[in-house]
DNA sequence: CGGGATCCGAGACGATACTG
DNA sequence: CAGTATCGTCTCGGATCCCG
């Protein structure tokens, strides 16, 4: 539809680690949106049905539920389970590989709970002193 | 400029995790975005100038290679020394507080690598058979 | 060299209504 | 109960121009 804008080629590599941040950024955006850590750490206590996950979550809309258990299923990191029983019922549940994202995400987890504090101490400082004034020699702020 | 909606207090709390929730959300907020790691990692390896950073991660723009390192600072992760030469030069570098986030990233990125080629190979099966026929008991996908 | 200001398109997200 | 469809909103992120 649109002509093939033909990407220019990377020039140069300077560091060698290219390779690694397109793949780091290829998981940070399938695990960095706003739910899909959620929903994974939701299911690693095990097996819940659609309803229970979003109870659980709290805040989620079962379409953002939704479209998180499609991305999240797509990825090979839960399966779903869906019984033609009435009323429908459906579970969801971590693959293998879902349960190893589940350490990394852990650790990520603790890491912000012992941080958060400290972050917001540094928020609260940088929004109240937006004021270096003029001065010789390297300015730190 | 409009008023505030107060938000609705949350009613329960089912799993009694809904307080690290917040927490965690709201650093995969800071660190999910689309850059943040990339200038963490590049910082891991020790201070760097503007326009090194910006050619080491090569994709990013100046823009958000700037809101990039704004927020990491005001979030105390790194520190930004500028020095009153011409022409100007302003150095970045981790704080303490950075280099802790730099073990879990890792991590993660370790994940990342590993599990990317799996990952492909699910996408491509989940694309390739979008087609469960109607049968009789539990339907897998 | 470093970075602020502005414009603009694309996609993420939420609320609601409807279906099987 | 478990979705899908549609809509409106809002933020992200890139391009460009300009300033110290």
């Amino acid at each position: 539809m649109s002509p093939p804008p033909a990407k220019p080629p990377r020039s140069k590599n300077p560091h060698g680690a290219t390779e690694s941040c397109l793949a780091v950024r290829d998981i940070l955006t399938r695990v960095g949106d706003k739910w899909s850590v959620l929903v994974v750490g939701s299911l690693g206590e095990g097996p819940l049905r659609f309803s229970d996950l979003k109870r659980g979550i709290e805040g989620i809309s079962q379409r953002m539920l939704t479209l998180t258990l499609r991305g999240l299923e797509r990825d090979g990191l839960v399966t779903r389970t869906q019984y033609p029983t009435v009323p429908p019922r459906v579970e969801y549940a971590l693959t293998p590989l879902g349960h190893t994202l589940l350490d990394p995400v852990q650790e990520l987890a603790r890491w912000a709970l012992e941080s958060r504090a400290a972050i917001q101490t540094a928020r609260g400082r940088y929004d109240t002193k937006p004021k270096p004034p003029p001065a010789s020699g390297p300015t730190r702020r």
